[in-house]
DNA sequence: GCTCACATGGACAACGTTGTCACCCTTCCT
DNA sequence: AGGAAGGGTGACAACGTTGTCCATGTGAGC
């Protein structure tokens, strides 16, 4: 920018109201800034034009992982809000981690982000604490913040859509019904578990529940003792998108019913049709990003909680008999 | 920082130190600064780090779109890289719009990251020469730059991928084999219908050739089209997974042989399974990162072009008769 | 001719860090 | 005792921007 001045034979306050368009400036004067500024190829220094002003026009999100596609699209759908806004996302994958969350986020704030969104992995958020106190807001999605951390939600309505699968299965005949979730240490997988049992009430037989990392080999081997049991399953909720898929995997050409929790691509080509509970990511993301814009922009009220509905998708796999 | 120096007692520059972990302070000393540093908590302003050290640690990505699978992959590898590396990372959907992703580059190097990552939307790119003069290194992945800027590039090997699928499907006794591509000014697109092209020699016949955005209704209608000719096609080769997915949709029912670009989540649960040939998002992601960062440690060699290698993944689609 | 308002331009400090350099105080050697 | 060596510490400038305040020039109104 010093450069800059003294090609055009201004002062660098000249140059740095023709930048930012501020009144007060010569037309003449100011096109000769702007021509200097083209022949130069300068542009402005954001580090510094942060240091200065204290904000940074920059969003982090914190996401289980990037890859996913539930969490890419939501994460997509926060980008758009963001750029409505002018804003930049830095983004990082949590793996599912609460260390490398909590590192994430640390590094974030030392970056003096104006905002968070995160989906949290861990289940204490107290360190948190300082950076909402100093006025940075946060908005979690998908899962809730550990206890004492009061900010803005949006959530879906997870036990509640695991009841009208349970019960969509129980509706086409079906009463051994068997749960495959993620670690119970999940929220989501805790909520969908509770939705579950609340269905099933004296059906509940805590032999036809498996709740675990969804890796490929382990949710196979639950499965298979549950179909060597004397009275086995005779239908299959998932409970979520990854699950799903591994489920479809390792029940390979058995038919058996099943609703999954997440809609997912090619649900719709797979013979039977995958049913499904979906929920919106698009929506989610959109949404958690315009609540934090809002406090962004002063509003200051208690934490808002959002809960997304749920719905039943039908396409075959749910409506199959026992 | 003034501030836990004061708490402390100690000068601006000595709690530097302790927060750089610099050598030469007493350990006494560094405890009651750490102590300071813990009560107040207090974390270091990367800003103005940023400001006086030169870098910022900080990646910028551009990618055609954040919730394409295909995209999140790349896009995660690029994270993980990154982040051992210990920086950031900024992303953006183009949203293969050229203005939006010069627009994009142009934020990002206001913001002065340490380099770029770019899957180009455009095919002129002559505006990212000053930031490159300036040092500013760039990798282009998955297609290459316009002409006249060279730089690192990861590319896979488009025109060699679609002869292979080609090849099948003639190889299984198909002589009329159509190609459903996307627009002929994206890279990939067009070297597809290279090698697809190369590969049928004579067979070639421009009537099965459809190339267009993967809009379902359109690519549908090409696909009608083609099979009410007087001979339709028996096998069809699809130019990336978006439009796969949506000739899979179209076939609906119809059993027709299917060689698609790009591997997908689920190709091995349809039935037939859908053979691919499938690139690896996750290493193209990785090595573009990783050359990236080979820039950043100064290495000024001559640019490096890497090229892929695809493979065939037979699932059934692409091995029935005609 | 005077003041006053306005348009335009510039000097300077400040944002929070870090690199440079100089200082002080031991300790040890001669 | 005097000096050299070195560890520990601090003062200060600089990074590139912007906000504040002041200076100058110009024209209108009295």
């Amino acid at each position: 920018m010093k450069d800059v001045a003294s090609a055009a034979g201004v002062a660098l306050k000249t140059v740095s109201r023709v930048v930012n368009g501020e009144p007060g400036v010569h037309p003449g004067t100011a096109e000769r800034v702007r021509e200097a500024i083209e022949r130069l190829g300068y542009s402005r220094n954001e580090s510094a034009r942060v240091l200065r002003r204290g904000r940074t026009s920059t969003v982090g999100l914190v996401i289980e992982d990037l890859a996913d596609p539930f969490y890419s699209v939501l994460g997509r759908a926060v980008e758009d809000v963001t750029t409505a806004h002018g804003c930049l996302l830095l983004s990082g994958s949590s793996n599912e981690d609460p260390v490398r969350e909590r590192e994430l986020i640390r590094t974030f704030c030392a970056r003096r982000v104006d905002g968070l969104i995160v989906v949290p992995a861990g289940e204490d958020h107290s360190f948190l604490r300082p950076e909402l106190d100093a006025g940075t807001p946060a908005v979690f999605v998908d899962r809730p913040p550990g206890p004492g951390v009061d900010v803005d939600t949006v959530l879906c309505d997870n036990a509640g859509g695991a009841r009208l699968a349970t019960r969509h299965l129980l509706a086409h005949g079906h009463r051994r019904i068997a749960f495959l979730g993620d670690r119970p240490s999940i929220h989501t997988a805790a909520r969908r578990l509770h939705g579950y049992r609340a269905a099933l009430g004296r059906l509940f037989d805590e032999r036809l529940v498996s709740m675990r990392a969804p890796v490929p080999r382990d949710v196979r081997a639950d499965l298979d003792r549950m179909l060597a049991l004397d009275s086995p399953p005779t239908a299959l909720f998932t409970g979520n998108g990854r699950i799903t898929m591994t489920a479809l995997r390792a029940l390979e050409g058995r038919r058996m019913a099943l609703v999954g929790f997440d809609d997912f691509e090619l649900a719709d080509l797979l013979r039977p049709g995958v049913t499904v509970v979906a929920q919106d990511p698009t929506s989610m993301g959109g949404l958690a990003a315009e609540l934090l814009f809002r406090r962004l922009s002063g509003d200051t009220g208690p934490a808002e909680h959002l809960r997304l509905p749920v719905r039943v998708i039908r396409r075959g796999s749910g409506e199959l008999p026992p």
